[in-house]
DNA sequence: CTGAAAGCGCTAACAA
DNA sequence: TTGTTAGCGCTTTCAG
C-alpha cells in the first residue's frame, strides 16, 4: 500500500489533519511541525491520492485534453496531434497529468462536461465546434476552467485562445504579392470557424493589394489531403489558372502539390503553394513547404497559463491571441508570368 | 449534484447497499427489486462516481496509455499516433476511458507503474523500451494488468503484443525479389527491438532467396525522415548501388525518397523503396508508398482484449501475434538492372 | 433476501 | 497551535 498521511501522522506522533495542513504549508501549523512532516513526508515517499481529493471535490493535478471532433480525423488531424503533445508537455512540466477524451462523433459541449468531469479533472483544454446556442449556454456556465482552443468565445469559466487566424493569411498574401503574384487562389473554404478567419485574411489582405477576388479561385471544400489532391487538379485545369494557392491546412497544401503535379505543373516554378499550420513533415515534402506556423509551444503555454490563473482565483475567462509566423520555404517563388 | 446510490435508495425505499448490489446484478437482490432499482438508476441518470470506486480499489473504468519515449518523438511518430487513435477509439466502444501519460525522457518502467497507479487505472497498455534488468523485474511483477505494445515479454499481470516484425520484412524482400531485385538494401538498423525484428526477417529473406547481405547496403541509423534522407543520399552515391531499398519506417522511407531525388534518382524507376507502417499519409507521397500495414485497428483490439482478460480473471499475461500485410503501391517496380 | 456498520484517503468545520 | 468529528460515494463484511 501507499503511503497516506496517517502513516506520517503515526512517524511524528501527531495527527492526520495536522499533517495535511502542513503538507499544504498552512500556517496554522507550527514551522517546526511542518517542517518535520515535510521531512518524513519525503523520507517516506509520500504521493497524495488524487482520487481522494477528487470525491471531496479538491484538486487532482489533472486536466482533461478534449477533442471533440468526429473521430476518423483524430488520427489525421496532425495539428492537433501535435498540440495535443506540446500541451502534454507543458501539463507535465506543472505536474498536471492528462486524461484524454475522444468519442467517435462530436457531441454537444453539455455532454462533454458530463462525460469528464466525474473522473475530477481540474480544468478543460477543449477543441470543439460551438454549432448550437447550447453549445454556447453550456459554455457560458462550464462547470469547471474551460479553455477553448482556437476558438472565439469566452465566459466566466471558460477562457479562449486566438490563433493562425486572419493575421496568419495576410501575412502569406503578402509574402506572395511581394513575389509578384496577382491570380492567388484560396483552397478549403469551408464552415469552419479557422478556415472562415483564414479565408477572412485572404480576403481582406487580396483587397488591400487592389487584386481581384476571382470565384473560380476560390475552392469550397473539407481541408484533408485528398480534398487538397482534388482542388490541386481542378485548379490546374482552369484555362485562367492561379500563379499561386494558399491551402487552410499544410495536409491540404501537400494534397494539392500532388494533384498540380499530376497535372504536369511544377511547384514553386509553375505555381507557388503555401499551407497552414507548418506541421512537422512539411519541412520535408518535395519541395518543402511554405506554411503557417501555428507556434504550438506558444499555444500550449498560454492555455495552461488561462487554466493556472482560472484555478488560481476565479478571475474569470480571458481572450488570448497567439501570434503565428509565416516560415518561408521552396514552395514559394517568384510569379514567372 | 450528481445522482448517489443514496438517491436512488431514497425513491426505491431501500438502502444504499441493495442499490449498489443491484447495479450489479446479484442476484443476492430479489429480481423484482433489482428491476425497480435498475429502472430508476436509469430514470434519474445514475452515473458511479469512479473517484469513490478507485478509492476503495474498484474499477474505475480508466487505462493509462503510456508513451514512454523520449518526448520529441511523441508528435512525430505518427505511428504511435495512429495506434493511439485506434486505442482510443475501441477503448471508448468498451467504455473506458483513456489516461495519457507521457513524459519528456524514457523513465524506468518501475516508475511508470508510480506516475500511473495512484489514479485508480484498471490497467496500462504501455509502449516502451526494455533496457534494464529493473525494467524487466518491474514488468514481472506489475501491479494492474498491462499491455507491452511491440515488444517480446510477458508475465503473470503482464500480456504482450508482437506485431510487424519478422514477417513484415519478409514479405517486402518476397516482393522485390519478385520484381526482379537483388541489390536490397535495409535502412534503419538499430537497436530498437521493432528494428532489430525486421532486420531479421530482411536477413532470412535474402538467404532464402540466396542473395547476399552487402554491408554497404545496411544502413545503421535511426528512423526519422531526417535520417532516412541521409540513407537515401548515402545509398545513391555508392558505386554499386541497390535497386531496392527496405526502410524501418514509413517516415524514414519517405526521407530516403527525398534524399534519391536529390540525387537525381527516380523512384520507382532507378530504386524501389518500401516502408514500414503504412501511415495514413503514405497513401498521398509521390509516388505513393509501398508499406507493411501493422494493422493497428487488430492491434487495438487484441491490446483491449488481453486487458480485459487480464482484468476479468486473472489468467495471467499472455503473448499474441498480429499478423501484418504488404500494401503495394507504385515506390515499387521492376527492376531494370 | 435485505440492511447496518465500517472504511478507502483526504479535508472542512468545529472544538480544545 | 493542534486534534476530533464527519463526510465525499462506493463496496465489503457481517448481522438480521
Amino acid at each position: 500500500m501507499a503511503i497516506t498521511i496517517y502513516d506520517i501522522a503515526k512517524e511524528v506522533k501527531t495527527s492526520a489533519v495536522t499533517v495535511s495542513l502542513a503538507l499544504r504549508n498552512s500556517k496554522r501549523v507550527s514551522l517546526v511541525t511542518r517542517n518535520r512532516i515535510n521531512d518524513t513526508a519525503k523520507r517516506l515517499g509520500y504521493q497524495p491520492n488524487p482520487l481522494a481529493r477528487g470525491l471531496i471535490g479538491g484538486r487532482t493535478k489533472t486536466i482533461a485534453f478534449v477533442f471533440n471532433f468526429p473521430s476518423e480525423h483524430f488520427a489525421h488531424d496532425l495539428s492537433y496531434m501535435e498540440l495535443f503533445h506540446s500541451i502534454s508537455l507543458v501539463a507535465s512540466s506543472h505536474d498536471y497529468k492528462l486524461f484524454v477524451h475522444s468519442s467517435t462523433v462530436a457531441k454537444p459541449v453539455e455532454e462533454v462536461f458530463a462525460d469528464v468531469t466525474p473522473y475530477g479533472v481540474d480544468g478543460i483544454i477543449l477543441g470543439t465546434n460551438i454549432t448550437t446556442d447550447n453549445d454556447r449556454k453550456s459554455l457560458e456556465k462550464a462547470p469547471i476552467p474551460t479553455v477553448l482552443l482556437g476558438r472565439d468565445f469566452c465566459a466566466s469559466n471558460t477562457s479562449c485562445l486566438v490563433y493562425g487566424g486572419c493575421e496568419g493569411a495576410q501575412a502569406s498574401v503578402r509574402h506572395l504579392v511581394e513575389l509578384g503574384h496577382k491570380r492567388i487562389a484560396f483552397a478549403g473554404k469551408n464552415r469552419m470557424e479557422a478556415s472562415m478567419r483564414r479565408y477572412d485574411g485572404y480576403a481582406r489582405s487580396m483587397r488591400k493589394a487592389g487584386l481581384e477576388i476571382n470565384d473560380d479561385l476560390i475552392i469550397e471544400s473539407d481541408w484533408d489531403i485528398a480534398a487538397g489532391e482534388i482542388a490541386g487538379v481542378k485548379l490546374a485545369r482552369l484555362a485562367n489558372r492561379p500563379t499561386a494557392i494558399l491551402a487552410t491546412t499544410d495536409m491540404m497544401a501537400l494534397g494539392v502539390m500532388a494533384g498540380l503535379k499530376e497535372e504536369g505543373l511544377d511547384v514553386p516554378k509553375d505555381v507557388s503553394v503555401i499551407g497552414f499550420d507548418n506541421l512537422h513533415i512539411s519541412r520535408y515534402s518535395i519541395p518543402s513547404l511554405t506554411s503557417v506556423d501555428l507556434q504550438r509551444k506558444l499555444i500550449a503555454d498560454n492555455a495552461m497559463e488561462c487554466l493556472l490563473d482560472m484555478l488560481k482565483e476565479d478571475g474569470g475567462g480571458v481572450r488570448r491571441e497567439v501570434p503565428s509566423s509565416l516560415v518561408v520555404r521552396n514552395s514559394t517563388a517568384c510569379c514567372c508570368d
